[in-house]
DNA sequence: GCAAGGATATCG
DNA sequence: GATATCCTTGCA
């Protein structure tokens, strides 16, 4: 329900503009294609490689509204809460270990009730929602065998009617400059709770207020 | 409003 | 080889 576009060499918010380098090289590789990068030191965040090998560009995976595996997913945050959490050097560190485990005991309950809606609302949120790190990058997305898959609507699906689409500045970009912090290169689906940034009570259109504090200048795009 | 936290790009 | 920064989140 959420997508950043990222293209060419030229983009200065895309992590292609450096060329190939051991982290983007899948941008560069062919179409069809996950790269999972690390943001932060501690969250990942998924894309899809979009355009012909030797043509960097990909589609960050910002927001996902699931619509069946609910159950899992919430198990895949809890563990990757976990994981982010994990307990470190045994001595001197014995309270702050206490202190994570009840840190990642009071996620679990906080997740165990949390609204599906809010899964996956947000870039590493989808990527914990799916399980997903560094390792699946390169991962045919369009192959059919692959657990993480990109598939064809069913026919009587009834979903984003264009519409609904609008675009805004990308988030999170501020150092890429002109003009690629105002490109209007973030799609999403306006009345969707699961957009990044909506919260949760919070109307459709109060609902698009970004991650990161970024502004939106938002550019209502129909048909 | 900001800490957490590790890889990466870039500078010396 | 050192370090500023990073396509974020959730808590204080």
């Amino acid at each position: 329900v959420e997508v950043e576009a990222y293209v060419g060499l030229d983009d200065r918010a895309s992590h292609a503009h450096v060329g190939p380098t051991d982290r983007n090289r899948a941008m560069f590789g062919p179409p069809g294609v996950a790269y999972v990068y690390l943001v932060y030191g501690m969250h990942h965040c998924l894309n899809v490689v979009t355009d012909a090998a030797g043509r960097p560009a990909a589609l960050l995976i910002r927001a996902v509204a699931p619509l069946e595996g609910v159950a899992a997913m919430r198990a895949a945050r809890i563990a990757a809460g976990a994981a982010r959490r994990r307990i470190e050097a045994p001595a001197p560190a014995l309270d702050a270990d206490a202190r994570r485990i009840t840190a990642v005991e009071a996620e679990t309950r906080r997740l165990e009730v949390l609204d599906a809606a809010r899964l996956a609302s947000g870039p590493a949120l989808v990527a914990a929602a799916f399980g997903l790190d560094r390792s699946w990058t390169g991962r045919d997305l369009c192959d059919p065998r692959s657990a993480l898959r990109i598939e064809l609507p069913a026919p009587d699906w009834d979903g984003a009617e264009p519409a609904r689409v609008i675009a805004t500045p990308r988030i999170g970009i501020d150092g890429a400059g002109e003009p690629w912090v105002s490109r209007p290169w973030r799609f999403l689906l306006s009345d969707e709770p699961s957009v990044s940034g909506a919260r949760p009570g919070a109307r459709a259109s109060a609902g698009l207020r970004p991650a990161g504090g970024a502004r939106v200048r938002s550019t209502v795009e129909r048909g």
